[in-house]
DNA sequence: AAGTGGTCTAGACCACGGT
DNA sequence: CCGTGGTCTAGACCACTTA
């Protein structure tokens, strides 16, 4: 009982498969026509999927030859979802993450407000320290959407975040980034163990699927421990 | 003889009718059936070019009532070079740009590092302030090349903006943003009007045009007042 | 009830590239 | 030559909103 289209679940489909490394950039997918009969749907459909994958840049496709998957572009931190784990272990340093909490509650009026959600209805809630070879680097406060994420709270976020666990099993399409400058309050500043007149970076992501909230997350970093960056071409 | 495509033509026509002005945003669009008997071709085609309008945000379309221009979508200060000009008049209040200083000087070690060049080196260099409505929301300090802009002592920044002239006058094809959170000099407090507690959101940008280094610049916000964001579909 | 957009089908013709 | 993707057609059914 899939209410999902047909060119969307081929979508998932091979966006998964090139998530699980069934396919690798350069690698070519199967072509229209195999789709068309391995789905059982007309061409057009597996058209207008592949199509958009293109569109996106997941997907390079040349016409009389195929369909490739496009080498990923290098982003910064503030064109994607980091994975602040796979981060700290790229530049040889141990993650670790503690779970200061991770159980079902009741959404505050600004959290609610911000999901697009009622006031008061239960949601995931997480809060975790992120910390680089000991150092805490990251205080983590997440609100997830249990209607997009029903099995969130079954993870066990010591050994995968909650942001690693959501990027890999839980479709988005659209991401917001705010950045602001603050202090940390008396129980960040003890978490992050730093100093409640130095300055933390915050950044409030939100993340939506088919035009509802999948997850806010808000993430205060010691400025003096963390920066955030992009770079691209125009 | 079109070598265009129906539905990009159908795409050019209705973007062409929104920039002339002869729709705005929240008015209706024709229907997809107007559009098939206007343009003569089947329904597919007119709804491959509403729904990649829509796709990219431009239009709005709501089953059962009707397509739509949509508000134009603020894109977020991380994701362009914004005009903090443009912006503020934007929301309808008044930007003055107090220009604290514009000539050339010998780069310091640390911006000519990240210019990739000589310590020493002559360049160009600005300083200025920019007000909202008379309250300080920026303090911009700029180093540019001189070989990719010989122009830019010559112009009145007062009246057009270092960042405004740079992106109407020198062409750049890559952009780095650097975003951190810091307490400001005394110096920059009380340009800023602000305290020396409060922290500032400092966004350091650089420009390329072919792999030479165009501009470095750093701004600092009171992040009271000023935050960054972006939106954007994956 | 009538009109809208969302999706899907089963064909079709074309330009292109590799054999 | 044949398989590829790019485009287009002329229908269809559905859920939804508005009158």
């Amino acid at each position: 009982m899939s209410k999902v289209s047909l060119y969307q679940h081929i979508k998932d489909h091979i966006v998964q498969g090139i998530g699980a490394g069934r396919w690798k950039p350069g690698d070519r997918l199967p072509s229209e026509s195999e789709l068309v009969v391995s789905f059982g749907v007309a061409r057009m459909t597996v058209n207008r999927a592949l199509r958009e994958l293109a569109d996106q840049g997941r997907v390079r496709r040349v016409a009389g030859v195929g369909s490739f998957v496009a080498e990923p572009r290098p982003q910064g931190t503030l064109l994607r979802i980091a994975s602040i784990a796979a981060d700290i272990q790229a530049r040889g340093h141990v993650h670790e993450c503690r779970v200061l909490a991770a159980q079902a509650a009741p959404l505050p009026a600004e959290c609610a407000l911000a999901m697009g959600m009622e006031v008061g209805e239960s949601a995931f809630h997480s809060e975790c320290v992120h910390l680089e070879s000991g150092v805490p680097v990251q205080y983590e406060d997440r609100w997830v959407n249990p209607r997009q994420a029903p099995d969130f709270l079954a993870q066990d976020f010591s050994r995968i975040p909650p942001g690693d666990y959501l990027v890999a099993s839980v479709p988005y399409d659209e991401i917001e980034h705010v950045v602001d400058a603050v202090l940390p309050t008396r129980e960040q500043a003890r978490h992050l163990a730093m100093g409640r007149q130095e300055p933390c970076l915050l950044l409030q992501r939100r993340t939506w699927y088919q035009n509802e909230t999948v997850t806010l997350v808000r993430c205060w970093h010691p400025a003096s421990r963390y920066r955030l960056g992009s770079r691209f071409t125009v």
